[in-house]
DNA sequence: CTGGATTGTTATGATCTATAACAGTAATGA
DNA sequence: TCATTACTGTTATAGATCATAACAATCCAG
């Protein structure tokens, strides 16, 4: 047996009281979201996919043609940083860059049937994680959830 | 005037459609929590305080005598990346590794006296924080999004 | 045509996190 | 008792993540 076993009365030495924290809902949002991400990277772990590369790929094919600076803007990060993104979606044939002909600058991106079919895949494989991972909500319970989060983040867009 | 104010109602060139990624619980989780955390570190700056030592500050305070791997643990992280935080607080004068009479290999921590100081300050701060950026939300929903948010951990704890 | 802005890109440093290994100490069980 | 095992804090290290600055090529406004 682990420590896990032991029970000791007279002493509370292995509780350790986290209220103050757990009264907030910045540091409840932080623990969640890890728990989440990292459960969400396994998911997407056997399809080669990283979470901000999945994103990437879902809306590439949502919004075929996009180029990069409006696409970092979307998934709020650097263009910079979705340079290699891009590379690694491209250098697995589920994207390409191709030629705007109005600017000679940027690239339109757009999917791959090989990537509209990854997309497809890794879809399901989340929606899945997700119903596994809030199997304990009810459809209202989810959809308030989502629209609370979407209203704190709201007022800064 | 920036880029911002360009319409072009025949194209929708500017507009990224993520309705796919907002319908997931996963990824609003992910892009409310990086806004709040990078808006509750500017609030903790001035204090000289990130996120995670403030977390450790709270719960030393909180639990005095409290010994590193239990707080690790509580924080969800591991005791070596931990000892820095610990090294930081105490070389501010904010906390006290004291021995453990009942086990050497052990230190309780302890606040100071300027730790609880530093606790009540922060913690202030974190309140009228959160009070802003939760100011069009009654409390009955705040409670509802911990509430919910404490749900989707609960299952793994 | 020219100066300023934008696009994608590269390089780089800061931060954060997980893992492995270690010495010292404690606990366990034969 | 003593030998093995487990635990504590620590150090070192490598990977991931992220923001910033700089750059050439290109576009755009005056």
């Amino acid at each position: 047996m682990t420590r896990a076993a032991k029970a000791d009365p007279h002493t509370d030495s292995d509780h350790v009281s986290d209220h103050t924290l757990r009264d907030l809902a910045g540091y409840n949002l932080r623990r969640t979201s890890q728990i989440v991400q990292a459960d969400l990277a396994k998911t997407l772990e056997p399809l080669g996919l990283r979470m901000i590369t999945f994103a990437a790929l879902v809306l590439i094919v949502d919004n075929a043609g996009v180029r990069q600076t409006r696409l970092a803007n979307a998934l709020a990060i650097e263009r910079s940083n979705l340079v290699l993104i891009v590379d690694d979606l491209e250098k697995r044939g589920l994207i390409q860059r191709t030629q705007v002909p109005t600017d000679r600058r940027a690239y339109a991106l757009v999917p791959t049937d090989a990537g509209r079919d990854v997309y497809a895949r890794a879809l399901n494989a989340v929606h899945a994680h997700e119903a596994a991972l809030l199997s304990n909500f009810d459809a209202s319970e989810i959809a308030t959830l989502i629209s609370l989060l979407k209203r704190v983040e709201a007022p800064r867009a």
